[in-house]
RNA sequence: GCGGCGGUGGUGGAACGGUAGACACGGGGCCCUCAAAAGGCCUUGUCCGCAAGGACGUGUGGGUUCAAAUCCCACCCGCCGCACCA
């Protein structure tokens, strides 16, 4: 290492604070001792692991209680960046601190290593996925170890080794069984650069998330999960874990709940009904036309005949090459809505009117049953296309005119008594006469009441190379056929060629491909796609429990030991997908008697970004900060502490080197202080805060009682901002607490100022490891990691007088010294007698007196 | 458009309805030094004032309260998510 890029190396001297050779002491020596592994016990007496309560009201000590703390699995590619020695840097703190408070701590780690980057990777180099793969696994290994984590290594995974993905395909087994995987034929998005089809998720505003291409449909039969059926529980169960607000909000939007009706029409002339789905039913007799997706399988068979015809398959088929971005340009006004008449009519059930029919983009197939009425008074999309193709418009809700309606007042969206409906319904409150028309329609049998969903069923199908074989075998004779368990895994085969050419590069290894029927044993070809890496990452956190179970996914009794995840900690980047897709798998696999528990993560904790220059990092912006350098500099305290302590650590923060340069003062001053202290110490010290720290010592007077007291402070600010994740308060404590030693080092005793300083190191440990055990080891001899975190001494943290606020009219006007059990009338006299109020009150009437014992008197003077 | 989050010194940020600006960065001054670096000490919201002291101050405008950065209403600005979802 140069001098110049190590400032600690500038200058030898014993008292030189030389955080690598701290941290490389330490790493060594906890790696030795394996000190983060921890086994498993066996589920608890009550069977499973259950709510308990928050951390900080159970009795102490009393059980070691299995906790579960998690990061979010990172995808190795290259080397770690900032936002993951963020995540770790929380994630840690939580573990050590729960570690200290008596309880077993499972903090495992591992890679989520199939996927596409590797891939390409591999198209552009021809170098194997599964070298580059490792390649990045090994970095990631190294630079995790050099932070100094405390991770339980005995049980890490990787997911594209087959000792993993077997039981990925298992589980895919389990829930092909159980229906919940199943093939289709359906327009999906594809990817034209990925080359392969995506889910609904990974699409954003009509490009492909991950590379920015704009998402083409295309008809293909692939493989879907029916996260669908979960739809009504992943709603409700978000109510029961304690997860923040938003990311709730987020998965609550995505899975789009709402309620109304099914109502169908029918086309007499064909013979066709068409069951639509309207959250409006109260709105059913202002319906004057009747719209179709493009996509809608009746589409070709209404127009065949009419005149219409030609325009109908010429707009389809434009439609369709459409891409959803083009397709919402008329959501937004930039373009007219688009449509052609299909030269049919349908009946209305509720009055037996003949509606035009049309087809039209803006009707989504994806959506309810592809098929809407059109009701323009009451709704601005079916407004638009009334005016654009001159359709009748007709009131049935009387409201005063919304904003942006036209001369009449429409469309009109609001609530209002019916008109021009039903003798039985006009006059009504519309949301009355909804549930009446209900009623009338599920009477009739035309229709009933139902609930829809945004959320759509999740496709994991993807036409690449780098990802999980999907265990199926497909047979002339028996169909598809799901390979038996006793073959798995399926191995992804090598392969020469990666390159995606519209189907999996897999289809090109022949050998492979060619299989026999587990069923007959007659001539099958094997699935060629493989599962979207989401899966993978659905179920991690089981295998954690049981990582080298070589006969099962997992044994239960290891899940009722671990699961649910305590603490579980990433970035809000997956607030939908994986979070909602690891929800899932739990739900399903819970229902399949496999699970005990219906959420894996009890808790979340989201961390904000890191930003440099006001933005996201990006090697394409070239704002890069990377951790491996800030190590190397300042060393990994450093660098975790800084990443704590730039703001909360739920935001969003900008990056600073000369912040860096202030925490890396702050540990070079408590390291210089504490080894000059300990030098001038006859023998070990105890921290404050410990079972028996007031034993055999005189109690603290003068100075030494003031730093005495500053400790047990900084002991009661640092255990409840770690119960509450803020990191960065809890560092600047400690800043205090040695800001406070440094002012009284040379006034108070060696053995408190000792004391003072080990307990600083102690309420650091979670922050800054390695230097914390270093320092803790010199001034008391002892393991900071075995020693139960510190308590502070009711006796310090009272004191018997206090600087009491004295305010004239809410204004604060003196601050006078008040005895801790002075009473009301004396905190009244002692603020009216403070020489800086007097002037203020002189001459006035007091009408009011507010007393806050303990804080201030307010004066309320005329 | 709908939903969510936020707006406090030069900067990042602290503040159970009760001393606004903890802690840190940056700035200024001093000590140490031949000098510098490192380190140490002091200082630092704005305005008026030599000072003592005073006034103002948490996006804007109202309100509740003895007391509001904090609670309520309206608005402005910024960020995030969803968005032709019938």
């Amino acid at each position: 290492m140069s001098e110049q890029s190590n400032p600690q190396g500038e200058r030898a001297g014993a008292s030189a604070y030389d955080a690598h050779a701290i941290e490389r002491r330490w790493q060594a020596l906890w790696e030795r001792e394996r000190t983060w592994e921890v086994a498993n016990e066996g589920p608890p007496a009550s069977g499973a692991k259950g709510a308990r309560a928050p951390l900080h009201e159970r009795p102490r000590g009393e059980e070691r209680a299995a906790v579960y703390v998690l990061e979010m699995l990172p995808y190795p590619s290259g080397e770690p960046h900032i936002g993951h020695l963020k995540c770790y840097a929380v994630g840690d703190a939580i573990a050590h601190y729960r570690r200290r408070l008596g309880e077993r701590v499972l903090h495992p780690m591992g890679y989520d290593a199939f996927g596409l980057p590797a891939e390409n990777h591999a198209i552009r180099t021809g170098v194997h996925p599964r070298i580059s793969t490792r390649a990045s696994i090994a970095s990631f290994q190294r630079q995790f170890r050099s932070w100094g984590i405390s991770i339980d290594w005995s049980r890490e995974l990787a997911t594209c080794e087959p000792d993993y993905y077997r039981w990925t395909q298992w589980i895919f087994l389990e829930l092909y069984r159980a229906g919940l995987a199943y093939r289709k034929q359906a327009a999906v998005k594809w990817c034209p650069n990925d080359q392969t089809v995506l889910a609904n998720e990974q699409v954003v505003d009509g490009r492909c998330e991950r590379c920015g291409a704009v998402v083409v449909a295309r008809q293909l039969e692939q493989w879907f999960l029916r996260i669908t059926d979960y739809a009504e529980r992943l709603l409700e169960d978000l109510d029961g874990i304690a997860w923040p607000e938003h990311v709730k909000t987020m998965q609550r939007n995505w899975i789009g709940r709402s309620e109304g009706a099914e109502v169908v029409f029918s086309c007499e002339e064909l013979g066709i009904d068409f069951p639509v789905f309207t959250t409006r039913p109260d709105t059913l007799f202002g319906a004057t036309f009747f719209v179709l997706a493009p996509e809608h399988p009746e589409v070709g068979r209404l127009a065949a005949g009419t005149a219409q015809e030609q325009a109908v398959t010429e707009y389809v088929s434009r439609a369709l090459t459409e891409s959803n971005e083009e397709r919402g340009e008329s959501a937004e006004g930039k373009r007219e809505k688009t449509g052609v008449f299909l030269g049919r009519t349908v009946t209305n059930p509720v009055n037996g009117q003949q509606l035009p029919m049309y087809v039209a983009d803006y009707v989504l197939m994806e959506y309810g049953t592809g098929a809407v009425m059109a009701v323009p008074a009451h709704d601005a999309r079916d407004y638009a296309f009334a005016k654009a193709f001159e359709l009748p418009i007709k009131r049935v809700i009387e409201g005063a005119p919304e904003e942006g309606g036209d001369e009449q007042g429409l469309p009109y969206t609001g609530d209002g008594p019916l008109i021009d409906s039903h003798p039985d319904f006009d006059g009504r409150p519309n949301r009355e006469a909804l549930q009446l028309i209900v009623d009338w329609l599920q009477r009739e049998g035309k229709g009933h009441a139902t609930v829809s969903y945004r959320l759509r069923d999740w496709l994991i199908s993807r036409q690449r190379y780098w990802g999980c074989p999907i265990p199926i075998v497909y047979c002339e004779g028996c169909g598809p056929v799901p390979v038996p368990e006793r073959d798995l895994p399926v191995v992804l085969p090598d392969i020469d060629d990666y390159a995606p050419k519209g189907r999996s590069p897999l289809a090109a290894a022949e050998d492979w491909v060619r299989t026999r029927c587990p069923s007959c044993k007659g001539e099958a070809r094997r699935e060629t796609d493989t599962m979207d890496t989401f899966v993978d990452s659905s179920w991690y956190f089981l295998r954690y429990c049981d990582a080298r179970n070589e006969q099962a996914a997992w044994d239960p009794a290891a899940l009722r030991e671990w699961m649910p995840v305590d603490q579980y900690i990433g970035g809000v980047e997956h607030a939908i997908l994986h979070l909602m897709y690891a929800r899932f798998f739990c739900k399903a696999l819970a229902d399949l008697g496999h699970l005990h528990f219906q959420e894996p993560f009890s808790a979340l904790f989201t961390q904000g970004m890191v930003t440099k220059d006001g933005a996201k990092m990006s090697k394409s912006r070239g704002n890069v900060v990377s951790p491996a350098q800030i190590v190397e500099r300042y060393g990994a305290d450093t660098a975790r502490c800084y990443v704590l302590f730039m703001g909360p650590a739920e935001q969003d923060a900008e990056w600073s080197d000369e912040g860096v340069e202030g925490v890396h003062r702050f540990l070079a001053r408590i390291h210089r202080l504490a080894t000059e202290t300990a030098a001038q110490l006859q023998g070990p010290v105890r921290a404050q805060g410990g079972e028996s720290s007031l034993d055999g010592a005189p109690a603290p007077e003068g100075v030494d009682l003031e730093l005495a007291r500053k400790a047990h402070w900084a002991i009661e600010k640092v255990s409840g901002d770690l119960r509450r994740f803020t990191f960065n308060t809890a560092i600047a404590a400690i800043m205090e607490l040695i800001n406070e030693c440094s002012r009284h080092r040379e006034r108070c005793s060696a053995q408190v100022l000792g004391s003072t300083l080990a307990t600083a190191a102690s309420l650091l440990f979670p922050f800054a490891p390695h230097l914390s055990a270093e320092l803790y080891e010199r001034l008391t001899g002892a393991r900071v990691w075995e020693e139960p975190w510190p308590q502070a001494e009711q006796a310090f943290l009272q004191r018997d007088v206090y600087e009491l606020v004295c305010q004239v009219n809410g204004k604060v006007r003196d601050r006078v010294l008040a005895g801790a059990d002075a009473d009301i009338e004396e905190l009244k006299a002692l603020c009216r007698s403070a020489p800086r109020v007097q002037p203020h009150i002189d001459g006035r009437e007091i009408v009011r007196e507010i007393v806050v014992p303990g804080r201030l008197v307010n004066l309320v003077v005329r």
